[in-house]
DNA sequence: GTGAAAGCGCTAACAG
DNA sequence: CTGTTAGCGCTTTCAC
């Protein structure tokens, strides 16, 4: 900045009001032009660890997660999260804790650093009571809910996910439609639960019990969708996520039956490979990690600068990002991806 | 600082003399302890963009990738980097680009924001041209090797890891051991496809062509490996990943061979997911994302600081972590975690 | 041994 | 409209 004021015979503070943009009415626009042009002639690029120091703004953002790296999903949350930022002329500091022992150290860290604000994400245990140190600050949560319900959260649509999937199926005519869920409590498995089962009755069908299998993994997981395919025959099947499909697509080998032909299966999926893996290919319902990642960053920006985030670019994504009306949690509504798991759409 | 510097009337200088541990001889040992003891007191945390700003140096570790999300891996490498950077005293400032379009911006972004270093890695094409953005900063590649061999870098010793499963099968008295590998060309297919071999050999045994199948994904894959089943009749599989594992206990159960006993099955694992889903559990080789991350690290501090990191902490991982002793590319040699997918060892 | 003073690059209040 | 000045919190000569 110096070496521009002195090119031109200005001061400093003018350059720094014109490259802030806060000239208008300020300086004449011929100086204002003449600053610009040899910016860029230098090449000059602010140092925004000087900028910091005097304003402190640091146009950095915290985001704070447990175990990032054990689940798949946090990659894509982060993902989002930091190209929404630097979009917006932020950057994303991610720290991760291990369950609870350093959340506050690695939290009073980012304080040091001047953050301006924090994303929270505690991926899928989502009733969360956020942690005292992030009171004060800007605070947006990511795939989790507080307590209280007074801190803007971001979560998938879990109810409409289960809605989709299971009229899918019934679209594709399946005649007895079973649901391979969690037997985990989780916000999730009870949201899918109650949609499966909203669209059946919504499509003049009574929920049946006995077509529900909650399962965990391996063996004893096989074992009751094996069980379930010999009682009742399900010609249909929403399954809480691909892992799962797997299973369902493991029986329907053994007896023969061919998946996207006798019987049609829709998953959530989690994991990504599976979709991949698996023939034929499983019709899936997306998880919007990346749209959580995107749609939590602006609002957060929103919150720092006290701005109206509906202005801010949309990413091209598969889930549209909700708005940003208040609604709170929001909820992203998913998109139902098409394979050939499932019998063509009448 | 200051406050502190007043409490006891001294001035700042001699505080920040002792915060730094530069005090040796220069203060009186008493009125050290009072600053510590006051610091403490008042709960005095460096600002550490003031310091930055003074010394140039920021202890932030720029680390770019291309699609952190898209692939599994990358959060691993990303956690592993961070748990070093943070037992340092650094923190990670992490970027992604997609593709070669953003990422000359990104870098330039990240130096604005003055990384002192930067770690580069590139999931699974590993022959990289090093931007030359990053041509006059220090600099560790991550699971990448460049083409000029003069950049400290790290991968996985792919070698070993085919050498250690398929030894495992030997053991096990497998009398033909298949390798499933990947049909794409990358530098992990090729080092397993020799350490399958070599172990062959060493065991006495002659390489058979005949008994590798190197596919890609979903039926084609799955057919391939039929047609391997039924040409062949392999009693102990090699994979090169968790998916194509998959196709092995698919074609198992459609031939009604029960794994762990008619057949024995070790696979690399990509996605963690499968070992958690497959029924008998599949023994697996753990690739070495942490660890990874946390030696870059490790050697990028070593390199920013022009210190020796042997005497760095080293974190309590699966695979050891290798010696900093200026091999390039340093190779991490992978664990092998036993499930019942195998035959009990003699 | 310790303190005064300068300065890292930038912004903001105020004077002209 | 523009320049002067002060200062963000810290480190680092250099003089005492």
């Amino acid at each position: 900045m110096k070496e521009i004021a002195q090119r031109i015979g200005v001061s400093v503070s003018t350059v720094s009001l014109v490259l802030n943009g806060r000239d208008e009415g300020r300086v004449k626009t011929g100086v204002a032009a003449e600053v610009r042009r040899t910016a860029k002639e230098l090449g000059y690029k602010s140092n925004p660890l000087a900028r910091s120091l005097r304003t402190g703004k640091t146009r950095i953002l915290g985001f704070v997660s447990e175990e990032v790296a054990t689940t798949p999903y946090a990659g894509g949350i982060i993902l989002g999260a930091q190209d929404a930022a630097s979009r917006l002329g932020y950057m994303l500091l991610t720290v991760n804790t291990d369950g609870r022992a350093n959340e506050d150290d690695e939290i009073a860290t980012l304080k040091r650093y001047g953050v301006d604000g924090f994303m929270y994400a505690k991926m899928s245990n989502r009733y969360v009571d956020v942690p005292a140190a992030l009171g004060d600050y800007p605070l947006v949560l990511v795939d989790a809910i507080d307590r209280a319900g007074r801190i803007p959260s971001i979560e998938p649509d879990e109810f409409r996910i289960a809605y989709d999937a299971t009229m899918r199926l019934v679209n594709a005519e399946c005649e007895r439609i079973a649901y391979i869920g969690c037997s985990a409590s989780m916000v999730a498995q009870d949201g899918r639960l109650a949609g499966y089962r909203r669209a059946l009755e919504d499509a003049g069908r009574t929920f049946d019990e006995s077509l529900v299998a909650n399962v965990l993994n391996n063996g004893p997981a096989l074992r009751a969708v094996e069980e379930l395919f010999d009682r009742r025959s399900p010609d249909g099947f929403f399954c809480f996520n691909d892992a799962r499909a797997w299973y369902v697509y493991e029986c329907a080998a053994r007896r023969g039956l061919e998946i996207g032909r006798d019987i049609s299966v829709v998953g959530v999926d989690n994991h990504r490979i599976f979709a991949e893996t698996l023939e034929p290919q499983l019709t899936t319902v997306e998880l919007p990690h990346y749209e959580m990642g995107y749609w939590a960053a602006c609002k957060l920006v929103s919150l720092i600068e006290k701005r109206d985030p509906s202005g801010f670019e949309v990413p091209d994504t598969t889930a549209p990002l909700p708005p940003f009306d208040g609604a709170n949690p929001a909820k992203v509504h998913c998109t139902l991806i098409e394979k050939e798991s499932v019998r063509a759409r009448r």
